[in-house]
DNA sequence: CCATGCGATTTGGCATACAATTTTGCGATC
DNA sequence: GATCGCAAAATTGTATGCCAAATCGCATGG
């Protein structure tokens, strides 16, 4: 309601912050910690997660240029919020700063999606195999029905259910390892990944071995087998890096 | 050169900004990812160093409000920059915004601290596996050399020395795996805890037992054990935990 | 025809001004 | 004497303006 001056206010497309569109944007607080909750918060955080959103959803590609000014008239905020938000994606390393040359969205190379992967894999195995000593069988009992309504997904080759419901078993895992800064952690870097992943997923042409993958995972979570359940759930996410370098 | 209008800009023990003075100052770069090379960087990201060093030093006490006004006068840059650089300090947890309410140093309760440890302990766990499958005979030679370095220190009862050494021994197996986004990550929760460890350090009762640990620590790498290795390593900072109990 | 300066324009970096919210202190009332 | 309420001050949140540095286009020279 103030923004006479320019004059042109329609331009091309406004994007409000934090709606509700976008075939993915029920998955938004599966990566981001401060997703969700949208009123009233600081606009640098709202814009923040609406960047990520957008960048996760892929709709900022990979190594495109942040421009300041544009983005903030399309977004509707001045630019002091959004380049705090800036600020805040760069040390989620969503996007990449480089000194008097602006922002732009990252795009991880091979490599350190690799690497990215290893931790995340590593953090998993730590996850569970804390998860098996400390976990409750209600717990357990919850990730195994998510267990089953994945295979309902699978087996209607619901892709996008599949994938929601696999990103929330691993979660789900971690989070009954107990240990709230593994989750947020876990979930940070998820974030990083979670384009690839998505992407991956939907390629994904050996999907039936992901599926026994889980199958094994539940089980030896159930019969809470530390090591066996860490392996396992190490040995997973490489297969993930498998199907990505399909992408290559 | 352009802040006259207040007039009064010698204010109370003005701090600049990455100043080279201060007992620990030359840790700083240890748990900080952009730390260092501050000339000619986004003066957010200067400032962010700043205050990550100010916190870990103790010298922003955790629960301690952060004043943007007062802050910023004493540094010497304007609000905005000062802005950015706790939205970083956000992201990486050293800080927490309260919205409406500015922002306080983070002050972990034990709870916290002890989830910090066991995930660094398992990030550890990770690098040390990897880095006795990856790591170069020279890599590992020099970890040797440090760790005798920080025998010397031992017998010195040289603690600071000592500390600074088993940092580096510790950075040192995680930069062995080769893994970039793994010391990345080690780093910013190793910043963390940075000030909880300092502070354990000094007061250290079973020093020794912790020398004895780092022994068989080199042992472990020396002979690749992968498995035996990342025993050690999550084990070794429980200890740290034992020792951080006693500030309670 | 390609390389190289040079200037205009764009863009990010920082400071400052303004608005909204919260805190605080004082006083009135029970 | 304690508590509630209101207003003033302080503090955070947001917007805007100015400046310097980088980019791009164009002309000029090799």
């Amino acid at each position: 309601m103030r923004r006479m001056p320019t004059s042109k206010d329609h331009g091309a497309a406004p994007v409000k912050v934090s709606d509700g569109n976008s075939l993915l944007h029920s998955l938004e607080s599966l990566g981001a910690p401060t997703s969700g909750n949208v009123a009233s918060l600081p606009l640098a955080s709202q814009v923040a997660s609406t960047l990520r959103d957008m960048i996760v959803q892929d709709e900022l590609k990979p190594g495109t240029r942040i421009r300041e000014r544009q983005l903030s008239e399309r977004l509707n905020v001045s630019r002091t919020p959004l380049r705090e938000a800036i600020r805040i994606l760069v040390s989620e390393k969503l996007v990449e700063s480089l000194p008097n040359r602006g922002a732009v969205v990252a795009d991880p190379n091979p490599t350190q999606v690799r690497q990215m992967l290893e931790v995340l894999g590593g953090m998993e195995a730590l996850g569970g195999r804390i998860a098996t000593q400390v976990a409750s069988d209600d717990e357990i009992a919850e990730i195994r029905a998510l267990h089953h309504e994945m295979l309902a997904a699978f087996h209607r080759k619901d892709r996008l259910t599949y994938f929601k419901l696999n990103q929330s078993i691993h979660k789900g895992i971690i989070a009954a390892s107990g240990n709230q800064v593994l989750v947020e952690t876990h979930a940070q870097h998820n974030a990083r990944l979670f384009r690839i992943r998505y992407i991956s997923n939907q390629r994904n042409d050996r999907w039936p071995e992901a599926v026994a993958q889980h199958d094994k995972i539940i089980s030896a979570l159930e019969s809470r087998d530390g090591e066996l359940l860490a392996d396992l759930l190490s040995q997973h996410l490489g297969q993930t890096w498998a199907k990505a370098r399909v992408l290559e």
